[in-house]
DNA sequence: GGCAACCTGGACGTGTAATATCCAGGTTGT
DNA sequence: ACAACCTGGATATTACACGTCCAGGTTGCC
């Protein structure tokens, strides 16, 4: 799993805290966690193409969230982020070497080790749409109540 | 996902069809599925070193199951060939840029992102733990009810 | 208008892990 | 003794994650 997962819910975080007044730079996001500026930018514009931020361009431009935290569930950041290919990738090879040659139509029905995957991925992608960044982040305040004054406080007065 | 874990499910059910009186060199598991002989070797060394195989040394040697199907879970082969260590590690990014220089024992608690991530990995694990290799062999007769004896015949007779 | 601050998209380098091969050594059946 | 087989390490090769750079377009501000 690539990190720019944690990168992403970590950006989403630091925007909800910062309020959606004015759009925040990639630069200074990626200087909130020291991130490597021009490589965090490909994150934060998957998260635009998925419909989880927006940008706004040209000078004072940047990222805010497009929606709430409660409507953003850490399925959509993963899936922005890695993209919507499932990570067992079958290659069929029931159908290679001793499996060649089959009668016509064994192969219609999905190989059952695929289906058998794909069945825990998907309690896996189940359980990322279960958790939004809402719940995140109070978990993150509950650690330590005040995460958000001080992300503003880093961020420069309020904004 | 490495594709490694489709080579093992697909060998431990060849395994299990032609029965354990003889292993099986790991020339001809490959040969089955026309995979690189050396490379699947290291993945059944992974299997065996993980007791979800046996190796035979020696001229007539070769690889068996050490035990059946219904005692072995998918869980066992991913975690052979995959290794233990979790998909999503976290960088622990929090601590740096805005997070530096925080106070002592801010960081006790593990990252809120990182648990949450964990918390989806565990259901994928669980459901990759609640499915045999049996149970997946059985779907798999349900679609081609003859495909223990196709794996025997092309294995030459019976063994 | 002109300039600087931004995002967008693509091309390009880099580094590491998955993939794959090879070999030297040990074990066992014939 | 020899051939078949596993074991483990060293060594390519390849794919992809990671990271940089640049040319282009948009916007705010003087």
């Amino acid at each position: 799993m690539s990190e720019g997962v944690e990168w992403a819910v970590h950006c989403c975080l630091t925007l909800a805290w910062l309020g959606d007044e004015r759009p925040v730079p990639a630069a200074r996001l990626a200087a909130g966690y020291e991130l490597p500026t021009a490589y965090l930018n490909k994150q934060l514009q998957a998260l635009v193409r998925a419909g989880v931020l927006e940008s706004v361009a040209g000078a004072k431009g940047g990222f805010r969230l497009a929606r709430p935290l409660e409507k953003i569930t850490l399925m959509d950041v993963v899936a922005a982020v890695e993209g919507p290919e499932d990570a067992f990738q079958c290659q069929e090879i029931r159908r290679r070497g001793m499996g060649a040659g089959a009668p016509e139509g064994r192969y219609r029905a999905p190989c059952a080790v695929s289906t058998a995957m794909r069945r825990a991925e998907l309690a896996w992608r189940r359980a990322l749409a279960a958790q939004t960044l809402a719940e995140i982040q109070a978990a993150a305040e509950r650690q330590a109540p005040d995460l958000g004054r001080g992300v503003r406080r880093w961020y420069g007065q309020d904004g």
